[in-house]
DNA sequence: CGTCGGTCGTAC
DNA sequence: GACGTACGACCGACGT
């Protein structure tokens, strides 16, 4: 009702501190603290998303020496400065409130507390009805029945009523209450003895300080009344030093304080900086479509014209408009295109509304398209063009001239992102939010582009193709600005079309055997479970963690060996369940049924269900920007985690077979990681292992056990084995002691002892983490980089994590770098030759191919030939190759 | 009924 | 705290 003339005054001083000490840890990938910024940011917001403010100004406290300080010198003289990692974020709260449109107020020599006091005051002899924002209540005194007092973090609003009810005073009474209590938090001595509680009842009793001494003798408690006495000058004193100044010499424009929209590219600007994602979404400028020249092309006439400026362009950016994400399935429903900056074409082909009649067939479309799709000298640009390529592709259209994919580019500047979608590139590098595929094809399963209106697909698709041509403007700079031009040219695009063939080849499936192992793991799983039941004594759901830990250690009595890693409960991991296995017997069957689940479920089953009923094989998609080392990545399934260790699972990947007559071959790096250690490392020992091809397990087993070669057992040879891959991901002496179940002092042994013997190591892994504490990066040996913003933090473990990805990024990076290499090549040798053999898998160090039987020699020596030259090292690369019926076979 | 964080287990 | 990089099944809490 009173909204209308509805003032909020902020105080913003107080909110900076509890923003900050709400939330820890946060800071951009710069190492920026940001945790104030976010915590006032979002309280902000609240308050102008729930109350809708009319009228709304901010306060801080000034800088220095107040009027109170020259009252008491000792004032607020508790209070430690304020942290470097709080003041430093100041100016961007500030600017962030700026960006909001609102007034912010500060004084010399006066606090937030006077400035708002001044102003409600003000305020409210010019008829507002006035909202104090804070959790302070200092305030409190200045409530009347128009001015109140709301905590938005508490959710609390105090007026009259509420103050009278709480305290059974008058608001203007608080004062004489704080000036004999005082108030430690701002070193308001007040007097000895005197806390609230008893101040609060000596002012109800007597009403004022002014009162009360004038009747002290009254006062029963004698100790009491000579505090009073004694303390008279300094409860005075507090008295004053609590009272707000509400007259403050400050000139008030109301108008001035009407809230005004925000300015978004300001707040955009400083969210990109500060790096909230979300926030920087919801405030990115979204250019008028206006301004924008996107059409629809309807009919044969536009459909020419568009083919003839895309056959004299030099490059142009595309997009295809499908419904499915998965390229193997989907169907094509239109296409966009753009050749200059905010101009673009959509031509729907596949829309199945009522106003889709007026598209063109989609036969059509794509014959008159064809010949520039597959003109190699027009470059083509696009978003993930590996999807494209693969649906025009099944729809007869070989697509030529693919020299640029704004998704890797983005990924090769920064792998460790999270997304590397258009929305994310536009937002990052073009500051433009990009129309919501939600908004258009709206949530869920049923989204289907399909069944969009063309006059809503029109522009979202063009926007597409815009953006990709106007992102690939901005990357193609940035790529060549930190080096990674050849990388991106040379390697990832050139990798592109041969994951496409891995792809769209796929591997062929024995379903059967997979239906009898589901069958037989199915099986096996009910007799357990019984089995389980008896044993516990009770049904519950073996498959929830939760209940098990219940059982385990609640109802059993069974030892806790650990906490899970977020502390939610007891851990039941299979080291926890192994160790158990000794005082019961239920842990031994608990493992037995989650290696049957498992590979029931995420085997058997999810294998057979992604088998592609056109083809009957199975098609992975490979995702050339997931992870943060330059690795690839598999899903839909996933074959890069085909169990191999244990005979049960090697079923599994007996499953995988070639195609009738023909046979799988598999090559693999031997020791890659450890080679690539060795060129690092320049270790003249380790590079005379490999040289000569020694058993390097058992080398290392010799040198850090101090025996000779023909002393090394097969137990030593498999602790030396862990101890060269902890050395790889920067393992402790902890780590290896738990791993090998021996004592951290001998773990430490070990280490030393490793480090003694190969000096270069230790200084290569020095060296590295230097330079990655130098320059926030590190790179492999191609030059892919890694951003590493935790390894100058102040957290130890923070930092340590960053300095173990720093040494171990290079290893693993660089082993991805050369089975890229080998890819391509073999991708390029096969064609060339005109072999029918075909590329399948590639598994971080291993390759598969299917192979005829006349190819076979060819092939495998090929395969051995390319793999082991990718890259000249300091120490050769060795490629073991084995052939088989079935992939279990080639191990 | 969908989403999301937590836990666990598979691979290199 | 404590060993790097992934994907995915399942559970259970939470929101619609």
């Amino acid at each position: 009702m009173k909204q209308e003339q509805t003032i909020y005054l902020i105080d913003g001083s107080a909110y900076i501190y509890r923003a900050y000490h709400a939330i820890r840890g946060l800071a951009n990938s710069k190492g920026f603290p940001t945790n104030a910024v976010f915590g006032f940011t979002r309280m902000l917001q609240k308050i102008i998303e729930e109350r809708s403010p009319r009228y709304i100004a901010m306060f801080f406290d000034a800088k220095g020496p107040t009027f109170r300080h020259a009252m008491y010198e000792k004032y607020k003289a508790n209070r430690p400065p304020m942290p470097e990692d709080l003041s430093s974020q100041i100016p961007y709260i500030k600017d962030v409130t700026r960006g909001f449109n609102i007034p912010v107020l500060e004084m010399a020599g006066y606090e937030a507390d006077d400035l708002i006091g001044t102003v409600a005051c003000e305020a409210q002899q010019a008829g507002f009805f006035v909202v104090m924002v804070t959790g302070d209540k200092d305030f409190m005194q200045l409530i009347t029945d128009n001015i109140v007092a709301w905590d938005p973090m508490k959710e609390r609003m105090t007026g009259l009523d509420e103050f009278r009810q709480t305290y059974g005073l008058e608001p203007h009474q608080l004062i004489d209450v704080m000036g004999l209590s005082g108030d430690t938090a701002d070193n308001i001595p007040g007097v000895p003895g005197i806390g609230l509680k008893t101040a609060l009842s000596l002012i109800q009793q007597f009403g004022s300080m002014r009162d009360l001494y004038q009747k002290v003798h009254q006062i029963p408690r004698k100790k009491q009344s000579d505090n009073l006495i004694q303390y008279q000058d300094q409860a005075f004193l507090s008295r004053k030093l609590v009272t707000i100044d509400t007259r403050a010499p400050l000139s008030v424009d109301f108008e001035s304080f009407k809230l005004r929209p925000p300015d978004r590219g300001a707040l955009a600007g400083l969210f990109k900086t500060l790096e909230f994602r979300q926030l920087q979404q919801a405030f990115s400028m979204r250019s008028d479509l206006e301004q924008k020249n996107y059409r629809l092309v309807l009919d044969m006439e536009a459909l020419g014209d568009l083919v003839r400026c895309l056959s004299a362009a030099a490059r142009f950016a595309l997009d295809t408009e499908t419904t499915s994400t998965d390229p193997m399935t989907a169907r094509l429903v239109g296409l966009s295109f753009s050749i200059k900056a905010h101009e673009a074409f959509y031509v729907p082909c596949g829309h199945d509304d009522a106003g889709a009649a007026r598209q063109l067939d989609l036969e059509t479309v794509l014959a008159r398209l064809k010949p520039v799709l597959e003109n190699g000298d027009i470059n083509k640009i696009g978003q993930n063009i590996k999807y494209d390529w693969i649906v025009l592709k099944r729809h007869g259209i070989h697509l030529a001239g693919v020299a640029f994919d704004t998704m890797l580019a983005s990924y090769l500047i920064n792998p460790s992102k999270r997304a590397h979608n258009l929305d994310q590139i536009a937002l990052d590098h073009l500051n433009y939010k990009k129309i919501a595929y939600e908004d258009v094809a709206g949530k869920g399963k049923k989204a289907l582009f399909s069944e969009v209106s063309l006059e809503n697909a029109g522009p979202y698709a063009c926007e597409d193709a815009d953006i990709t041509l106007m992102a690939s403007d901005v990357l193609g700079p940035m790529l060549q600005g930190l080096g990674l031009s050849a990388l991106f040219h040379e390697v990832e695009m050139p990798l592109v079309p041969v994951l496409m063939k891995m792809e769209m080849t796929g591997i062929g499936i024995d379903r059967q055997k997979l239906a009898e192992l589901s069958k037989s793991f199915q099986h096996q799983l009910e007799q357990i479970e019984q089995t389980i039941f008896t044993v516990a004594g009770e049904e519950f759901n073996i498959k929830s963690s939760q209940q098990l830990g219940q059982i385990l250690f609640e109802k059993l009595k069974l030892p806790v060996q650990k906490k899970t890693a977020k502390k939610t409960g007891y851990s039941t991991d299979v080291d926890v369940l192994s160790t158990l296995a000794v005082h019961h017997e239920l842990p031994a069957l608990i493992l037995r049924h989650r290696t049957l689940a498992k590979l029931k479920s995420t085997y058997a089953d999810a294998l057979m269900d992604l088998v592609n009923p056109e083809t009957r094989r199975i098609h992975t998609s490979y995702n050339q920007t997931v992870t943060a080392t330059g690795r690839l990545s598999s899903s839909a399934p996933n074959l890069q985690n085909i169990p191999v260790r244990t005979e049960e699972g090697l079923e599994i990947r007996s499953a995988f077979i070639p195609r009738k007559g023909w046979h799988l071959v598999s090559a693999d790096y031997s020791q890659i990681e450890l080679r690539i250690l060795a060129h690092y490392a320049e270790d003249q020992i380790l590079i005379k292992a490999f040289m000569e091809d020694e058993d390097i397990h058992a080398r290392t087993a010799g040198d850090v056990f101090q025996t000779f070669p023909a002393f090394v057992t097969p137990e030593l040879r498999r602790q030396a084995k862990a101890i060269n891959f902890g050395i790889i991901y920067g393992m402790s002496a902890f780590g290896l002691s738990r791993q090998l179940g021996i004592s951290q002092k001998m773990a430490r042994t070990y280490i030393d002892n490793y480090f003694a013997r190969y000096k270069g190591v230790k200084r290569f892994m020095d060296e590295t983490i230097e330079t990655a504490r130098k320059t926030a990066k590190t790179s492999t040996l191609l030059g892919r980089i890694r951003l590493l913003p935790d390894i100058q933090s102040l957290n130890a473990n923070t930092r340590m994590f960053a300095e173990r990805t720093a040494v171990n990024t290079p290893i693993q990076g660089t082993a991805a770098d050369l089975i890229k290499i080998a890819m391509i090549r073999m991708d390029a040798a096969l064609s060339q030759k005109g072999f029918a053999a075909r590329m399948l898998l590639s598994v971080h160090d291993e390759l598969v191919f299917e192979v005829p039987p006349d190819e076979l020699d060819a092939v495998t020596g090929l395969v051995k030939e390319v793999m082991e030259h990718a890259w000249q090292l300091k120490v050769p690369l060795k490629v073991n190759v084995n052939i088989g019926k079935n992939w279990a076979e080639c191990h």
